[in-house]
DNA sequence: AATGAAACCTGACAGC
DNA sequence: TGCTGTCAGGTTTCAT
């Protein structure tokens, strides 16, 4: 469901919302099947721990967790600077995340809730869960020697690169040699992370390519001006807080705007804002494609 | 190695 | 009203 913009914002909400507050108690049902850690265990490490910061890689929201009952950033000198733990989340197509007081009814669907020492709680709700979460540990102080999960490592990176930091340069080079259409390639989170369905759609349509173009020959004019498109387009969303489709909200469950400027996505036998001729739609990599026959070559 | 199709889930909506 | 079919912002797994 959430693209790049769309995680953003919730991961700012969250941030401005639960930053420095302290987890009091977590509670994960079994039925999502998180990809790396089980609920049991989540539900174990979590309280405790003090929420440092929230912030977004690729489609993750990663909340970055110190151990200690201060914030990582008052560590003793001596002790390396940085978070403990990282709680990664993926919504998946319908997830959200949701800060809400404590006494405000549980909506269905529920499979995460964090109490915080404010009082509040954090709350995952994913209805189709294909939802995602698991914890990331930089540095395991209570792991037992030989389980091979002591010591440290990075932060949590993601599959991909970042669409807004990437260069000109770098972004032509992912899709040199991708003998796949050039949708597919955007849409492959190992290539760039964060592009999904409808902002592939809207970054195509802005560049004038046509979604089946392979990306292998696609001409350096056009993938700079992919690279641009996408740019843009993903900055403009962001401003508008993301677009709302049908279920999407941000932390204070409040919708987006960028629906409203979306020029091809869902608006298949419409007229195209540039020229009038009628949208299409065909499937490509298997998702709705939705493209202006006249403006996209 | 890499690509595409199917599978995983539930809900909303259109058409009958 | 209620049924059926289609579609949905994503990722993983399994055949090619």
């Amino acid at each position: 469901m959430p693209e790049l913009p769309e995680v953003e914002t919730v991961a700012r909400g969250v941030d401005e919302r639960v930053r420095g507050e302290r987890i009091e108690d977590a509670w994960f049902s079994s039925k999502p099947e998180p990809f790396k850690t089980s609920p049991a265990e989540m539900a174990e490490r979590l309280p405790g721990m003090r929420i440092a910061r929230v912030y977004r890689v690729g489609k993750h929201i990663v909340f970055d967790m110190a151990a200690d009952s201060l914030p990582f950033v008052h560590a003793p000198a001596g002790v390396p600077a940085g978070p403990d733990v990282q709680w990664i989340v993926h919504l998946g197509m319908t997830g959200r995340l949701l800060v809400a007081e404590a006494d405000t009814p549980v909506p269905g669907h529920t499979h995460g809730v964090l109490r915080l020492s404010s009082g509040r709680e954090l709350r995952f709700v994913d209805a189709r869960r294909f939802g995602r979460m698991a914890l990331h540990v930089l540095r395991d102080n209570t792991s037992v020697a030989g389980d091979g999960a002591g010591g440290t490592r990075g932060a949590f990176q993601g599959p991909g690169a970042e669409p807004l930091l990437i260069s000109a340069a770098a972004f032509r080079e992912l899709f040199r040699s991708r003998r796949t259409s050039i949708k597919a390639a955007l849409l492959n989170q190992k290539l760039l992370h964060g592009v999904g369905n409808i902002y592939a759609d809207e970054s195509l349509y802005r560049a004038g390519l046509r979604p089946r173009r392979m990306a292998a020959r696609l001409t350096r004019a056009e993938l700079d001006r992919l690279h641009e498109a996408l740019q843009r387009v993903l900055r403009e969303a962001i401003a508008l807080g993301g677009s709302s489709v049908s279920d999407y909200v941000d932390a204070a469950g409040v919708r987006g705007f960028f629906q409203l400027e979306h020029r091809v996505y869902m608006r298949t036998g419409k007229p195209c804002l540039t020229c009038g001729t009628p949208i299409r739609r065909l499937v490509v990599a298997g998702r709705g494609t939705h493209y202006c026959p006249k403006c996209q070559r």
